[in-house]
DNA sequence: AAAAATATGTCAATGAATTAGCAGAAAATG
DNA sequence: CATTTTCTGCTAATTCATTGACATATTTTT
């Protein structure tokens, strides 16, 4: 299984695939198609059967795809065979939601720690952890082995805290504040403009009014 | 300005040029070429070129683009000059979030409605707006003109719930269960996978800890 | 007011991603 | 156990997206 150059485009697929798999598992379905699980999921079976290949192909003529197995290697590709620790920043109220997600944890992300600049935050328990200052941050990370921090903060100040949290080893940021990050090359950033989702839509909106006539 | 089969990939990049345009024309920016918008947001300078040339054409040779007017017109093309009201169904934590963000109202989205099947949640108030029961739903959405509808509930039952949004008339859903929602011809559909997101950044995290030598 | 510099809009070239097609391996059938 | 059917892995073709190049319009400089 060699993985060299894959693109973003593909890896932006696997997770729907494993969203899928997972529940054929659930649903006692031991092997499957490229074809059926095209007419599923409404992508071609082409483009299924290539983006598997990417990883040297885990299907068999004649047979298709065992279910079970195919689902096990994509969560190794997406390395959720391995725990990753996390903590989030900012405590408002998706901070909150984040961190209550029962689902992460199922997929080895554990929530570790919580940490928010307001004092009237701090001291309050989500999930079993309690919010902590601010300044307690940095100390928290090196002590506690933490892969991955989740800035749900403002974008005022987002830019800075991303730059202490790369500076105490947090290889990789989950980025909801509504600004661009530039981290040091080895740092994994990946943003979740959600402003950005809403004006799509927004847009997609328009375009059909137009298109079908005002 | 002709709009006819631009690429959801030209699409998916205006918010973000609005963001920087946003931020220019706040620190009084008047002007801008290409070249210069191309470092400031570490894409091609042609590429900004060819993106806004779907649209007609906003800039002028030897000027450059002027910040004030292409920020409008982005605007505009995004659906930002006409109000949108939007309810959420699911009033935890993240449903209470995003009823949260002013800066959705200065978009133009107005928040005007929430439902939750909980009862030890109606009643309460977020921003201002009184979480109802869902049975009132249907006809809230039918009474008060609502284009969009936020889904912040668990997988199960937001199936469900999309029929009855599309019932009732919602032209648009922006989905953060965990579930793919097929809903018909017009109805327009973006969704938040959180948990794909965070899978796509496991994935990034492994890929460099491989590629670097374990 | 002429010359030099700037910077768009557009076309062409390249590169990336998706789809189509098919040889051949395995499974199912009779 | 031979024949037919199924279905992958792979290569080739096609479509889509990005980048490069340049003619030309506007601005700035001298």
């Amino acid at each position: 299984m060699e993985e060299k150059g894959i693109s973003q485009a593909v890896i932006g697929r696997l997770p729907r695939y494993f969203r899928y798999l997972g529940e054929l598992k659930d649903e006692g379905v031991e092997r499957i198609s490229s074809q059926e699980l095209s007419e599923l999921m409404k992508v071609t079976a082409s483009q299924i059967r290539q983006d598997f290949n990417n990883f040297g192909g885990f299907g068999q003529q004649g047979y298709g795809y065992n279910v079970e197995y195919l689902y096990q290697e994509i969560g190794k590709i997406l390395g959720l065979d391995r725990t990753h620790r996390f903590i989030i920043i900012g405590a408002g109220n998706l901070g909150q939601a984040l961190g209550g997600y029962l689902n992460f944890e199922r997929r080895g992300f554990i929530f570790s720690g919580m940490f928010d600049k307001n004092p009237a935050l701090v001291g309050k328990e989500v999930r079993g952890i309690r919010v902590q200052p601010m300044e307690e941050m940095e100390q928290f990370i090196r002590e506690n082995d933490v892969d991955i921090a989740v800035l749900t903060i403002p974008k005022t100040g987002a830019v800075e805290v991303a730059e202490r949290l790369v500076n105490n080893g947090i290889r990789a940021i989950w980025n909801f504040a509504h600004v661009d990050l530039n981290v040091p090359e080895g740092i994994q950033v990946e943003s979740v403009h959600l402003s950005d989702s809403l004006m799509k839509l927004s847009y997609n909106i328009n375009r059909y009014l137009q298109e079908s006539g005002q």
